[in-house]
DNA sequence: CTATGGCACGGATT
DNA sequence: AATCCGTGCCATAG
């Protein structure tokens, strides 16, 4: 059974209600924000030191002992065990980027380093006095090739004009690796593409998704993405595959190496998610550890010593601190109460879809938001407001919305792709209806058109065969 | 005649 | 109450 926390945590008002409900949608870097500026404009919250695991060194919410390290010996291997898991300093990428450097850094056959590299390249094109900031802007890149200073706080310091220090940049980032010096994916996708359509066409629509749809894009909510255009979700993969086979937003990485399979990078997601599972120790025998991610690098409480002086102020003053310590004791509850109900619904979400999490998406379960409300009793819609807008890191490190968990038609677009790849000659849609029939899957022959057009396949008369 | 995309309806989701 | 999804019906292209 999932651990409860000392007491059992309920509404007390509708205040808390709705607090909660809101708290609930909220993604990882909104609650971050909602932290943050409650922190600072509430001196009755108090954020208490970070507490490790002395075991595993793992940082923990306010309970006394380790969710990982006092895993009861005689649970199920099955049940996962879910805990909230403070993450101030959380880096998205923090893995491959070790994975990557190291990789790389061993079997890159380009001995001088990345700096040197590009420097090499354009000194020729810089004018003797511009050639400092050029080396000060290619000191300051991280693994991924961006900058990790602000030009404009460079520009003052070296009291020169913004727009000289963006014109140096310009140069850098029209060198190889073609994009380096930006200062995120989207800007680097940006002059990739610019300096591409110079010499061959590019998708309108990708140029267009890159500019204006990169957080649509780096979610893969193509649908969206095909909704704000107007265009169909056939078209958004389409440009979706021009970008991810022609650009690359990590320009740093390509000059390492690129250690990622192809099918990996296409669904690299430039954020961090909201949630983590992975295997106890990377084992797969092990049962599944489902962090859910707090931006914080402590527990937020209702600061004791406020409490106290409160008793002891006079009485205009306990008036005004009265409320901050009501609103704050509000706030802690509200939290406690919004991890406590995504506690529950993860625990009971990665029990019934263990198979599509360990197998992929083909042994995906069709529950629906309805089913997992009455078995949490809780009203549908705290469901689908817990879902929305969050997304799960796999233990492929596969970045996905959480609605993807009910997903209806995950799996069948799954087999439909698989069987549609392992054709040797291109199926009509009829086809495919018999084809999943005979996998035990009954869809309309017009539902599996949709899906086509929802992977982006072209209809049979206009598949070749590739390779 | 076959294969496919557009439109609209009903139920689920938000 | 508004929106999304699977499906049936029909028009159109080849």
């Amino acid at each position: 059974m999932l651990q409860r926390t000392s007491q059992e945590i309920r509404p007390l008002t509708t205040a808390h209600l709705a607090q909660t409900m809101t708290l609930l949608q909220m993604t990882i870097d909104e609650i971050k924000q909602e932290i943050e500026s409650e922190l600072s404009s509430n001196p009755a919250l108090e954020l208490r030191d970070e507490r490790r695991c002395p075991t595993c060194g793992r940082l923990l919410q306010e309970r006394e002992n380790c969710p990982v390290c006092s895993i009861p010996k005689e649970s199920n291997p099955e049940d996962p065990v879910v805990f909230i898991s403070p993450k101030d300093d959380f880096t998205p990428h923090s893995d491959q980027q070790e994975d990557d450097y190291l990789d790389g850094h061993d079997y890159s056959p380009i001995t001088e380093d990345l700096p040197t590299y590009v420097l090499k390249q354009i000194l020729p094109d810089l004018a003797e006095e511009d050639r400092q900031y050029a080396v000060f802007l290619l000191a300051n890149l991280d693994d991924d090739g961006f900058l990790t200073v602000d030009p404009l706080e460079l520009a003052q310091y070296f009291h020169v004009p913004l727009a000289k220090i963006n014109g140096i940049r310009r140069i850098i980032q029209k060198a190889d690796p073609l994009g380096v010096g930006s200062l995120n994916p989207r800007e680097a996708l940006q002059i990739q593409i610019e300096i591409l359509s110079e010499t061959q066409a590019v998708p309108a629509l990708a140029t267009l998704i890159v500019n204006e749809a990169m957080d649509l894009l780096s979610k893969r909510q193509f649908n969206e993405i095909a909704h704000r255009y107007n265009c169909s979700v056939a078209d958004v993969h389409l440009a979706v595959s021009f970008i991810s086979e022609n650009l690359n937003p990590f320009p740093g990485r390509s000059y390492w190496g690129d250690v990622r399979s192809p099918s990996v990078s296409t669904t690299q997601v430039y954020h961090r998610p909201d949630i983590i599972i992975n295997y106890l120790n990377d084992d797969p025998a092990q049962p599944l550890i489902v962090e859910i991610i707090m931006p914080l690098g402590g527990t937020l409480r209702v600061n004791p010593l406020f409490r106290k002086a409160v008793k002891s102020a006079d009485e205009e003053q306990k008036d005004i601190w009265k409320e901050d310590l009501e609103r704050a004791s509000l706030f802690v509850k509200c939290l406690q109460q919004r991890n406590h109900t995504m506690q529950r619904l993860m625990f009971h979400l990665v029990k019934l879809q263990r198979d599509f999490i360990v197998k992929g998406p083909k042994y995906i379960e069709p529950i629906t938001r309805v089913q997992l409300s009455v078995e949490l009793d809780v009203h549908e819609s705290t469901i689908s407001r817990a879902v929305a807008n969050k997304t799960v890191q796999l233990p492929t490190k596969q970045i996905i919305p959480l609605a993807s968990f009910f997903d209806r038609s995950l799996n069948i677009r799954t087999i439909m792709r698989e069987i549609i790849s392992s054709e040797t000659r291109p199926l009509s849609d009829a086809k495919l209806v018999k084809l999943l029939e005979a996998r035990g899957h009954f869809v309309a022959r017009r539902t599996v058109a949709k899906y086509r057009a929802m992977e982006g396949i072209l209809p049979a008369h206009l598949r070749r065969m590739i390779t």
